[in-house]
DNA sequence: GCTCAACAGGAGCTGTGACTCCGATTCTAG
DNA sequence: CTAGAATCGGAGTCACAGCTCCTGTTGAGC
């Protein structure tokens, strides 16, 4: 196990993980480590002793929003009309990625087959939950399932970091989206 | 004007078009142009003579593949059923993207509103083409413009290239686009 | 306060990839 | 065939980013 940290080494451990969350939100993965450093206020060296590699800090940082995520999807799973909820969820998570740049490549994270950290395992059951709900409440067609749900996703967040990509086109984008995922009138 | 080139010139410049195009269709952009080079048989120099920069290689490359899709859009337009056409083209573009990454990138082009080539113009027209005839037949809803299918299919192509988008999930994720692009019952 | 282990910092190492430069090598006009 | 201009080739340059290492500093137990 790993004692606990001296409480400066903590502080800045906060500092580097809230500065990258910011810089990696803003220009993707592959801003650099130094600017990281830099906004943290801290040396690099810093950096790479809490970190080992900057991938690792990127998958901190994806694992950290996981969390944010899934709880958020767990509220409105448990306190949301169930037919709306997942309509909501779905616009939500696109409204995020259009200005978090990293939403994207967490959602990319979720939706490959082999899953290595929990917290987006988490992320993926409650998103099935929420789709279940939608399903018994007639909203949903029943034939999709969580790989379709973000497979649409991580196609609408990648279409949002576009250029020419007005809140117009958006809104009638997922309009789309939304009518063929409702139940057809045909089946 | 620029003369004609010598012929090894000429020769040398289709080779090295040839090779950055399977390149950068199997690794992306980000693909070296000292692999390029060498799959060419050339030396790195003489990429760089008949390509000022890498980019403007990638542009060429995206230039010659708008003009190959947009006459293959203007074909599908013309020969084929409207109501039908258009879904399939949908599905052509998705196919292709998943083999062909330097297709992302076309469309990623075409989707920004600032165009500099008149190629990705050319295919911009032929979707709009392919879109209005199909609207005519009464086969796509009306409300959707060329912004909202080039979305779509960025957003879908971006998504073919993550793991684990199995055929099974790409043809149930593209029977909900599909469904929500056909006119609503209920307009 | 003192001591020392833990930590910070940032100059530098290393690898990579875009791009340049110039001697060697062709093509082509006469 | 030959001159010479166009072209080729790839070693070398430059810039940049991930990562290391060693010196100086600071927090925590005594």
């Amino acid at each position: 196990m790993t004692r606990s940290l001296r409480s400066d080494a903590q502080r800045n451990r906060q500092r580097i993980l809230e500065a990258a969350e910011v810089v990696f939100a803003l220009k993707g993965p592959s801003a650099s480590t130094e600017e990281i450093a830099q906004k943290a206020g801290v040396g690099i060296g810093t950096v790479f002793r809490h970190f080992p590699t900057k991938e690792a800090l990127l998958q901190a940082i994806i694992k950290g929003l996981a969390v944010r995520v899934a709880a958020e999807t767990g509220n409105l799973a448990r306190t949301g009309e169930p037919a709306t909820a997942f309509f909501q969820f779905f616009t939500w998570v696109i409204g995020q990625a259009a200005e978090q740049r990293t939403v994207v490549d967490l959602l990319a994270e979720a939706g490959v087959e082999v899953i290595v950290a929990k917290p987006v395992d988490a992320l993926r059951d409650a998103v099935a939950a929420l789709l279940t709900a939608a399903q018994r409440a007639g909203a949903v067609r029943r034939d999709v399932g969580v790989p379709e749900v973000l497979a649409l996703l991580i196609g609408l967040c990648q279409a949002s970091l576009h250029a020419g990509w007005s809140p117009e086109v958006r809104d009638r984008t997922l309009a789309v989206v939304f009518d063929g995922l409702r139940p057809s009138p045909t089946a």
